[in-house]
DNA sequence: ATCGTTGCAAAGATTTTGCACACAC
DNA sequence: GTGTGTGCAAAATCTTTGCAACGAT
């Protein structure tokens, strides 16, 4: 966890950005619900429990420059709002998810589903691919016995 | 064209709605701008040269209405706003893109990358996949080329 | 006459921006 | 001191909703 944090320190610093407080407590947030999809609201408001004087304006200023920075990632699942995920340590490709259609619950998957596509792309249609979105939607494991 | 303009008033008609003027406009504005990925204000825009008395309202409302009749898919490509884009015709799962990080253009693949992918995720995870949504950003052949 | 549909305006929700002040180096 | 970073409020953007009027059956 500290550990993580010193990460993106330094990636803050490299780009000649501090680790202020409101930016250390943004961080802790997003790393004590990694697994959450907190949207930017979500974020400010487990961010104001420890940190009361933060400003809205300030959590959205720090999740983009952490977009910016690929700490994070900024996802949008349909719904109106954006949602903030950590890239993971060392992930070079941007984990998928599955949102189940019944009750909205969204599950992480660290495999890397893509190789063999991502070949296609580059040889059939000459595109370099550098990044990738996937999301499955469906059914999940729990609805399913619902049923 | 007129051949699917009727298929999609089949839809409607069948869950008891129906191909007003105002919709019928707004789906000929989709049909002749497949590839583009229209916003709802490109959308309203192209529309109101067809039919000036149209209202923003109408045209939000129909994209919705026809985004839950499956004739669209409502997507997002991390700008602030919805896109529509026409479900294929037969097609049972949606069509993956190409987003190029330089230029911006947005490229369709029909060809489905993720049959492999989608066995793997029913198997491992339990999970019953129904949709997908995948884009590949990078860069695209034109901007490659650039360089 | 009923009921879905529309246009307009207003409201709502999310995100961004302007600006004066605070803080660190 | 210089310049980045912050909080607040206002603005901007995108989308939805309320409501009276319209139109087809």
């Amino acid at each position: 966890m500290e550990n993580r944090i010193e990460r993106i320190k330094d990636a803050l610093q490299e780009a000649r950005y501090k680790l202020t407080p409101q930016r250390e407590v943004t961080v802790r947030v997003l790393l004590e619900n990694e697994k959450d999809h907190l949207s930017a609201e979500d974020v400010f408001m487990k961010v104001k429990d420890k940190y009361p004087e933060i400003g809205l304006a300030t959590v959205y200023r720090t999740l983009e420059l952490l977009s910016d920075l690929k700490v994070l990632d900024k996802i949008n699942f349909g719904d109106g709002v954006s949602r903030y995920d950590l890239r993971k340590e060392g992930a070079n490709h941007f984990h998928h998810h599955l949102v189940c259609m019944e009750c909205g619950s969204v599950e992480e998957i660290e495999e890397d589903l893509l190789i063999e596509a991502e070949k296609t792309v580059e040889k059939d249609y000459n595109f370099k691919v550098l990044d990738h979105r996937l999301t499955f939607h469906g059914i999940c494991k729990k609805c399913q016995e619902k049923e």
